[in-house]
DNA sequence: CGTTTTGTTCAAAAAAACTTGAACAAAGAG
DNA sequence: CTCTTTGTTCAAGTTTTTTTGAACAAAACG
């Protein structure tokens, strides 16, 4: 076992008061929106660092195992909500947040809810399909009444969509992929 | 042990398949907004129901302990999901469904949502209070800056629900409270 | 009053979700 | 090609959430 001068362990920076007060508003917020605690503290750092983040910096400063780090970031990678920002002379990735709350919302949106809603639609048909087979007209009737019912709130929740996005985003909604104005 | 005949312990009626599959979604609509498995249950059944049930019928019809069935009407009561409808001649409670979705996502966003919402506003404050105790000026900078964009993401949320509200109900945000005309 | 019916509470059990870490893969450096 | 660095995967462990059911309260009945 070789000597180890104590600086050659570069003790990750701790984090200040406000970074660890910020993350406790990213952990609320993730499990509000019921993403793991994890998910939230990985964001939640990278919104407060001045510079990107590598892996090892997240797992260390955070605390948490190198597990956690992969499986959150490949979560909000896949959102959008974390960009990996490529480094000259480093083989390691370094991660920065998105900024942009409409982007974030959008990629929340596109992969957790709207699958739900549109799988939603097939389910309803399926049901119908079963009221056909009630031979009671009364039952029948109540029962494709409030099928009925389900239908209009699906629609809803089809037009409320784009509604937020419109109300979150200005004028920004058709942005071409690769605009790169800063927009929050 | 006395003799029961059979017809003296009253089958609760079995769920028809449509019922079924339609209980199937409401549970995965609990579950996509974080309610438990056995709160989409009683609503779902409420929802299909064609006649006021009792607390004995949901626990019975469902298979889920008369605990869960307790807990689970507290909470949609609570949030206005569900009423009592009282029978004359019956001391048993008997249940309906809220049929507005307007009113039902008021109720949720009034207990779920908003709280939250209000109690970040402090939150913030206090963390712009820690950082005013940063000495680095360039750190102090950006850390002011950061939460200036957690200011306007939440500003943001707070315009979003009255949107949201007003695309779910027509007309009818300012409705009186007992007026009972039907809005779905 | 005492009894029965109806519904609530809450500690313990069960289930679900999350985290960990060791084994594994991938790819650059020498 | 082999070694090292970097990151992923997944079974097992931990924590959190949900459900259960027995004990308890509340109120109608006779």
């Amino acid at each position: 076992m070789e000597a180890t001068p104590i600086e050659s362990i570069p003790s990750p920076a701790a984090l200040s008061p406000w970074e660890t007060s910020t993350i406790e508003v990213f952990i609320r917020a993730a499990s509000l929106i019921g993403l793991p605690r994890s998910v939230g503290e990985i964001y939640g750092l990278l919104f407060c660092a001045q510079t990107p983040q590598t892996f090892d910096q997240l797992a260390e400063r955070l605390g948490i195992s190198r597990g956690s780090v992969s499986q959150g970031l490949k979560f909000l990678r896949q959102l959008g909500a974390v960009k990996v920002h490529y480094v000259a002379g480093s083989r390691k990735d370094h991660y920065q947040p998105e900024l942009s709350m409409k982007r974030l919302v959008h990629g929340f949106v596109r992969d957790q809810f709207a699958p739900h809603l549109e799988s939603g639609s097939g389910r309803l048909d399926a049901i119908a399909a079963l009221i056909e087979s009630e031979s009671d007209p009364a039952l029948r009737a109540h029962a494709e009444q409030r099928i009925n019912t389900l239908r209009t709130w699906q629609g809803r929740m089809q037009k409320l969509m784009p509604i937020i996005m419109a109300a979150l985003g200005g004028a920004n909604f058709f942005n071409k992929p690769n605009d790169n104005s800063e927009i929050i």
